[in-house]
DNA sequence: AATACAGTTGAACAATTATTCAAGTGAGGG
DNA sequence: CCCTCACTTGAATAATTGTTCAACTGTATT
């Protein structure tokens, strides 16, 4: 990003409005991570895991045969779920279980569908 | 995306969970939309806009002027976020404003500020 | 030990995308 | 009309990212 430069006069701009909301909105770290959370959201193969989690506890190899997609593909997806910290891991031999990790998750899924539905 | 292709022998893979759950979740077409949707939220220029707008009206200018950027790039965030219904334009003179569309996007917003303080 | 299997990981490739730059609207003022 | 100003738009570039392929864990079985 580019240092700042005005780019209309400054007569015409509203300084009042801008300084009241620079000092309202969170600050810029909080907003990118922010935005993070919503970047791992906003890819259909995560949210069809996260949708099929949703349901209840499945295995790598379920979520692949749901989705019809390579263990590969739906492992590099789980690790920036996981690193999310939007689902959790257990292990049961050798098959590992997935789950949803809390109720934000659910709850974020649920507002965005009822956006979609309106 | 590739054809089917079964990624572990379907006798480890829990079969009445996959089936449960194929039943259970929204459609593709769906899911892509949801993705869409959280995709136009996981950009940091984006939030920040919208973020702005959470507090109220504001010019292109403002918000170019509040993010330290160009009239150009904000205003191609701003088409993208009118195409996908989460801001509003109206035209007053040589000036635009522009506002949050609804209140889903504010729900949304707030979920995922939620989400991350805790 | 040796093999098989569920899952992970790293590198490479292809596709998507955010910003810049330059040119183009459309509205108001002189 | 011409000019200025707020904003939009299209093309180009640079950076990010999802999937594949191949190699590698770790756990169980024989």
């Amino acid at each position: 990003m580019k240092e700042q430069e005005l780019c209309c006069d400054m007569l015409h701009a509203h300084p009042d409005a801008v300084k009241r909301v620079r000092e309202a909105i969170p600050d810029e770290d909080a907003l990118i991570d922010l935005a993070e959370l919503f970047k791992v959201f906003g890819d259909s193969t995560r949210i069809r895991i996260l949708c099929a989690l949703f349901e209840g506890e499945l295995c790598v190899c379920d979520i692949a045969t749901l989705l019809g997609m390579t263990l590969s593909a739906i492992s590099h997806q789980l690790r920036i779920l996981r690193s999310a910290k939007l689902v959790e891991a257990r292990r049961e031999g050798k098959t590992v279980f997935y789950t949803l990790a809390d109720d934000h998750v659910r709850t974020i899924l649920a507002d965005g569908i009822e956006h979609i539905n309106e």
